[in-house]
DNA sequence: ATTATCTATAGATCTATAGATAATGC
DNA sequence: ATTATCTATAGATCTATAGATAATGC
């Protein structure tokens, strides 16, 4: 009605539309994915959390599965390359002893970093790669974006503790891992369990803690295999 | 046709009927929900998997959802007064000094020998929790069931740990159910990881590892916010 | 003249219910 | 006479496509 008071044409270019478009969606869906899984968000979900009509997410996405692996490879190669860069600096400035903590510290710091910082989308996508993470088919996107990283940061801890098998680092991995996504979920099980004391989404906390912690653990499978050297307490045999 | 040749009609009774119905529903229920999630599976799968009619499923189970909390129910008391049991003889066997190491052993050895020896169902059970523990629905669920086990886990911990802060024995559990679960969820990602050197349904090489690996950590906790003593290499300040 | 967005709609599922049939139970 | 299982079906979604409309682009 009120036409031309305070009209704002706006005059977005096509280009700037397509990407503030493909933007939103994928925030959207990033949003929605991170709560309900690829299976528990329609199309009609996202459209609507946009504010746009169904039809558009198949002009900008050939389908479901699409938008899925595009929402997950948008982000990945960001925290990805920050964390190699990280390992890379690291591994320079330790020069020929590299340390577990300070391989960990690079990794796990980085990224926390950025997905604290990075302010509520990176909090999403971060939660996002949680819950898929636990699946099979994130397991897939897994391993396709993020196994250089993982393996340069093995490779570093192999340097690290020189003397230990194939096996170790890897199973230590595995736990760091645990840890980092049981993080990125941010369920808010700790603040039940906590009672309130603790906060799923204060990474800062785990900052403080996850690298020293993970550290300790790798540097205490070096005896995990050996005979128990203490005597063992009420013994079956 | 041969009728009568060998014809079994096992007239089972009708408590019978029902009990195995239940159970080859759960089970069906429970690989599906650990494969794809509670919305990526359709009550046709799971009816289809067991080979009855979809519509049997709501004679036995409300709906979609009840199925889901049953599913989870069925096993969660199992494991979580196994576990209950062995933290108890624990601290009995350990009197005044309990170790975290003990605690630890206690709370995971025993759920890991549950699912590995449990066979197929118990380790598909493993995968369902692993999946379903990183959503808010999930989270809610473990809640429900666990937080007796767990707080009584923290419980020990807090013996074994008298100077630690409070927050310090949560972020540490947070950890350590972050690496069960991504144990418990045997994505197969170390598998690829590790060029197939490691297997994610090996738990006996977990169990060898994860006790003192988390011990470790808990212990390092101690001097994690303490003032760095050693030179720090490469401040930045 | 091209590209972004919407309208209309087909076809496939999916959940859930009502009611029929076929077993077991005393 | 009760309980387990199946048949038939309603109603709601959901994905995906075809084709129309309304913007920007030279």
């Amino acid at each position: 009605m009120a036409e031309g008071i305070s009209a704002k044409p706006v005059r977005r270019s096509k280009a700037e539309q397509r990407a503030e478009s493909l933007e939103q969606i994928l925030d959207a869906a990033e949003y929605l994915f991170s709560k309900h899984g690829l299976y528990g968000v329609t199309l009609r979900d996202v459209a609507q959390r946009v504010g746009i009509h169904t039809t558009l997410l198949h002009y900008y996405f050939k389908d479901k599965n699409h938008l899925f692996e595009e929402v997950f490879a948008r982000r990945a190669g960001v925290t990805s390359g920050r964390r190699i860069v990280a390992l890379e600096q690291y591994e320079k400035a330790a020069g020929k002893n590299p340390t577990v903590e300070g391989a960990l510290h690079a990794f796990l710091d980085t990224d926390l970093d950025l997905y604290y910082q990075g302010g509520p989308p990176w909090m999403n996508y971060a939660a996002f790669c949680a819950r898929v993470s636990n699946t099979p088919e994130g397991a897939r996107l897994m391993d396709q974006h993020f196994d250089p990283v993982v393996l340069k940061l093995i490779s570093i801890l192999r340097r690290a503790l020189p003397d230990y098998s194939e096996e170790d680092l890897f199973w230590g991995y595995h736990f760091v891992t645990g840890a980092l996504m049981n993080t990125l979920a941010r369920t808010g099980r700790i603040d039940k369990l906590s009672a309130g004391l603790c906060h799923s989404d204060d990474f800062p906390e785990v900052k403080k803690r996850i690298g020293k912690f993970m550290a300790a653990g790798f540097l205490a499978l070096k005896d995990a295999h050996a005979a128990p050297r203490k005597r063992r307490r009420k013994s079956k045999s």
